[in-house]
DNA sequence: AACGCGGGGCT
DNA sequence: AGCCCAGCGTT
């Protein structure tokens, strides 16, 4: 149990914060909201992505899918489209599943109760205190990897974040430092001093509003917070793919949701043995993931015979599209890539 | 509690 | 080449 004077110390950290935000917080598209469907929609985007690059897919979705119905009453495949690019596609589908769920469930409405944000598909304890707190204005800390950063350093705490009890640890030290009624403001000041200033490298602690408070800077000791145990470690894997082309068209097949790249159009893993004398070109491409170094061989074939064309196409189930077509659909970045260069060549 | 899931930027 | 980013669901 800390004593009263802590707690006003930890209360004084919190409205520096503040004030600093309310002076220099990041002019967004989606601070100027309180519109419960933008602020789920903006915090899913960018879960584990960088601000610079979710905006224009936020900008799309929010032009395409301004509501709950809208979202709700499209089809699986276009709320993918808007998504092409982004990575973790599990989030678009969980996004489309939750709007389903909020029109049957919630009458169309967005729930305004903590515990029923948060059992929206795709929508964690982070998420939840988000939309809630800028919202609704429950005063409850969104911890992120903003907060594990800040306040490891602020207190020189080396509890590790890579822990699950992190979340519930900084949570209990975010809460003693929210002023009251702001909590919603002082999510987002975090959030932004965390991008902006005690960034994971190179942080701008000299003008960093905190850094009179701040333990690790006093000490020296700013690069050795936050302390993180798990150590990725990535695994090689190779894929094959045929670029199965006839007179400008080619084969496509929609993924299952297992493994990776959930539900995107992928073109055949395999064709038969007499195809491989068409092949014209083979490329190889390397496409770095989080946790895998992932190599992947595409072989364009180009038939001679439409008909053995659309037999191959019809008996596996492929669908028959073009470069021009193909733009509607959402593509792992890979063969994205391998398409445009396509393009380019023509 | 540990792991898998994308893509991009930075050092 | 490794780490990190407005994390979550599954096992």
């Amino acid at each position: 149990m800390k004593s009263k004077k802590q707690n006003a110390d930890f209360l004084h950290v919190g409205e520096l914060l503040l004030a600093w935000y309310k002076i220099h917080g990041r002019d967004l598209p989606f601070r100027n909201t309180n519109d419960p469907y933008k602020i789920w929609i903006c915090e899913i985007i960018f879960q584990q992505t960088r601000i610079e690059q979710g905006l224009n897919h936020y900008s799309r979705f929010i032009h395409r899918f301004p509501d709950v119905q809208t979202l709700a009453e499209a089809e699986n495949d276009e709320v993918l489209l808007y998504w092409k690019g982004l990575g973790y596609y599990s989030r678009a589908l969980n996004l489309h599943k939750a709007a389903l769920q909020i029109v049957r469930e919630f009458q169309g409405k967005f729930p305004e109760n903590y515990n029923n944000i948060l059992s929206l598909k795709g929508v964690g304890k982070y998420t939840a205190a988000a939309i809630s707190s800028i919202c609704f204005g429950t005063k409850i800390p969104a911890v992120d990897g903003n907060f594990y950063r800040v306040l490891s350093r602020v207190f020189a705490d080396d509890f590790d974040i890579s822990k699950s009890k992190a979340f519930l640890y900084f949570s209990e030290l975010a809460l003693r430092m929210m002023p009251e009624n702001e909590a919603g403001h002082f999510n987002e000041a975090m959030m932004d001093l965390g991008s902006e200033i005690c960034k994971p490298k190179n942080p701008k602690c000299e003008i960093c509003p905190l850094n009179k408070e701040c333990l690790a800077f006093s000490l020296g000791k700013v690069h050795e917070f936050p302390v993180k145990s798990k150590k990725t470690k990535p695994t090689d894997l190779e894929l094959t793919y045929h670029y199965v082309e006839f007179n400008g068209r080619f084969l496509i097949k929609r993924r299952g949701d297992d493994f990776i790249w959930k539900r995107l159009y992928e073109f055949p893993t395999e064709v038969p043995a007499e195809f491989k004398t068409e092949i014209v070109h083979h490329k190889t491409v390397l496409h770095k993931l989080t946790h895998r170094n992932l190599t992947v061989q595409i072989y364009k074939v180009i038939l001679n015979s439409e008909e053995i064309f659309k037999k191959f196409a019809e008996e596996n189930g492929f669908i028959i599209t073009d470069l021009e077509e193909s733009h509607q659909k959402s593509f792992p970045k890979p063969l994205e890539n391998y398409m445009k260069w396509i393009e380019d060549e023509i």
